[in-house]
DNA sequence: ATCTTGACAATTG
DNA sequence: GCAATTGCCAAGA
């Protein structure tokens, strides 16, 4: 067992995990840390986020920090993700995570 | 191998 | 609500 897999392996379970967030839904960093089996690697999630191609269809606007958040810059249009939300219905706010939070059953 | 950084989280003041 | 602090884990220099 390795207690540390490869990094490429760790990018991969995270960009699966992300994938398979249903649209309309969000994931906080930790949860899909926990997910994905990194545990409490939350900042693993973001890095390996960063890292991802524009073109990889990951719907990584899913992944919010743990007070429901874009951890982005910039407030409303400024941000794609917040805006790709509003696209799927989904708008943060007191209560965002409470109502569209992904409990990790597969959809 | 060591130090710093980071799209975080939780706690405390 | 915000700033500072601590914890956690891996990547980058």
């Amino acid at each position: 067992m390795r207690p540390t897999p490869p990094a490429n392996d760790i990018d991969e379970r995270i960009w699966v995990t992300v994938a398979a967030i249903p649209s309309g839904c969000l994931a906080t960093y930790g949860d899909v840390a926990r997910l994905a089996g990194l545990g409490r690697a939350a900042r693993r999630v973001g890095a390996a986020l960063r890292r991802l191609p524009t073109d990889s269809g990951i719907p990584w606007h899913r992944v919010v920090n743990a007070s429901g958040r874009s951890s982005l810059p910039g407030d409303g249009d400024d941000n794609r993700q917040l805006r790709r939300l509003r696209d799927e219905g989904v708008r943060l706010g007191p209560g965002a995570l409470a109502r569209y939070r992904w409990d990790g059953v597969a959809p």
